[in-house]
RNA sequence: GGCGACAUAGCCAAGUGGUAAGGCAUGGGUCUGCAAAACCCUGAUUCCCCAGUUCAAAUCUGGGUGUCGCCUCCA
């Protein structure tokens, strides 16, 4: 598959250094509060290419870490009166719940910071000796960051525009105002680590450098994070790695876009994100999944409400055309039909669409289009073509595998039904057979306020439970 | 100041040289006891504006306009 490349700038053809695995490492959040949209895109998008080289057969190797120690989770903590480690375990549990609910699977390692302060300490030191960092006289370890001459080759930036933008912020010792922190030392009353230049705690971009060198070496294939993180996070990241190892750290760089409020990034300091469990007690996690992949990773896409519920909706044809597909098939022929190969090969065409669409630097909205002409294909033979059940079972299982990639359609619920329910809907059969439409329609009003959609077809009662996506 | 992104129907959104995918919503029809679901039909003579290149441009070039982002913690 060919990927967009934020080192090139173009779509390059994706090729793992070994074959067959992709060594990818993707920065996970700092965990102080719960996520939000914006933080929910990367972990979507990145889970579906995860999903789709391993299912076009590669072994992935992805790492995705959690910052459990930083400022943000050191201010909460001390406002809590707790130490940081409540704070980053309760929403590292947090984090959990919302992942799982948006059908992201777990990564093959999912590695934290403080677990890892000897990979850490050792690149750091590694720096030291090649003269690439520096003790400061209160302990801090800086990079030297004009001793490195690529620096700034991922975010494209001349390193003399960048010194305006600058700061050294009041406490800093640094010998330039480029120069960025591999090691704090602790003020009083942090939580710290010991280290051969002083107790403290390692700066921000260094721990994704220690933690893809130990799980995954020196170089990586594939980075990828929020368009936010290219500067100055994954600039240092490379910085350090690459001076210390002596090797090129990442072969491929990916950046998704931002999650836009009225047009504008949504982000803490404008106060305008919403949370993922926020969205989610209302509309369910799946429509946020599907809102999230159905536009191009790299563009930037406006959040709102209505957005979430055309996703509602356009979730409801694929779960209704995969029901109506399992229905047919409970009523269908066993043997199989003369025109059943012809069909399914009609259908692969779909997946031919989708593999195109994938390959193309993750295109999913034109794979998801491939899905909808999929369900489209298959809502018409269930409707006029009394397809045999190898073939229902066929489809079904490329409807499955298509959806599967993307990672939708996973909140389907119980397909069991209550005595008391069955009853019901034996009785409405019978008052139907009666033409007593009064009492028909009241079961089936009653049946819908609890939650359970009855629908007439030729072949008998199809129902299905509402609100499906959970 | 440096670097970059975006502008396609009511809404969302693909498409980067060959005559506008897909989804949501709307209207009409078929089916149904009525519904629901599904299916059929319906919708941009046109892709922010202007100029240019070309047999051919939403797609390339130049110039505008508008919106946004990074350069500071941020997915």
């Amino acid at each position: 598959m060919k990927i967009y490349n934020t080192m090139t700038r173009t779509k390059e053809e994706f090729v793992p250094a070994q074959p067959g695995i992709a060594r990818i490492y993707a920065c996970g959040p700092t965990v102080y509060n719960y996520i939000h949209i914006g933080n929910a895109r990367p972990l979507c998008v990145f889970d579906v290419l995860r999903r789709y080289l391993e299912w076009r057969g590669l072994e992935v190797r992805f790492v995705q870490n959690f910052t459990d120690i930083d400022d943000k989770i050191i201010r909460r903590a001390n406002e809590e009166g707790v130490t940081y480690d409540v704070i980053s375990q309760r929403y590292i549990q947090e984090f959990w719940k919302d992942a799982k609910g948006l059908g992201v699977k777990e990564a093959t390692v999912h590695p934290k910071a403080t677990e890892n302060m000897d990979e850490i300490i050792a690149i750091i030191s590694g720096l030291m000796e090649k003269g690439y960092a520096y003790r400061a006289a209160n302990g801090d370890v800086y990079f030297r960051t004009r001793k490195d001459a690529e620096y700034g080759k991922l975010s494209h930036q001349p390193i003399d525009d960048l010194e305006s933008g600058a700061r050294i912020s009041v406490g800093e010792e640094k010998e330039d105002p480029l120069d960025f922190a591999l090691w704090k030392a602790a003020k009083p009353g942090e939580p710290s680590w010991p280290s051969p230049w002083s107790d403290g705690r390692p700066g921000w971009h260094i721990e994704c450098s220690a933690m893809a060198r130990r799980y995954l070496g020196e170089t990586i294939d594939l980075h990828c994070g929020g368009q936010d993180l290219i500067f100055p996070h994954h600039e240092n990241e490379i910085a350090q790695s690459e001076c210390c190892n002596g090797v090129p750290f990442a072969r491929y760089w990916m950046h998704n876009g931002y999650i836009n409020v009225d047009n504008k990034k949504m982000s803490k300091s404008l106060n305008n994100f919403f949370t993922v469990r926020d969205v989610a007690e209302q509309y369910g996690y799946e429509p946020i999944r599907y809102f999230l992949i159905s536009s191009s990773y790299r563009s930037p896409i406006n959040y709102n409400a209505e957005i979430i519920q055309q996703g509602k909706a356009a979730l409801d044809r694929l779960y209704n055309c995969r029901s109506g597909l399992e229905f047919a098939m409970s009523n269908a022929p066993d043997e199989a039909g003369s025109a059943d190969r012809e069909t399914m090969e009609r259908l692969e065409k779909r997946k031919e669409q989708f593999i195109a669409a994938m390959d193309d630097d993750l295109n999913t909205a034109d794979a998801i289009a491939a899905v909808f002409e999929l369900a489209k294909d298959i809502n018409v033979m269930v409707a006029s073509e009394n397809p045999s059940k190898p073939l229902c079972g066929a489809a079904l299982g490329l409807f499955d595998e298509l959806t599967g990639v993307l990672g939708l359609l996973y909140s389907r619920k119980d397909e069991n039904l209550d005595e008391e329910i069955e009853a019901l809907i034996q009785a409405r059969t019978q008052a139907r057979k009666d033409k007593n439409w009064a009492e028909a329609d009241r079961i089936r009003d009653e049946l819908k306020a609890r939650n359970i959609v009855l629908e007439d077809t030729p072949q008998g009662v199809k129902w299905h439970r509402a609100e499906p996506q959970g």
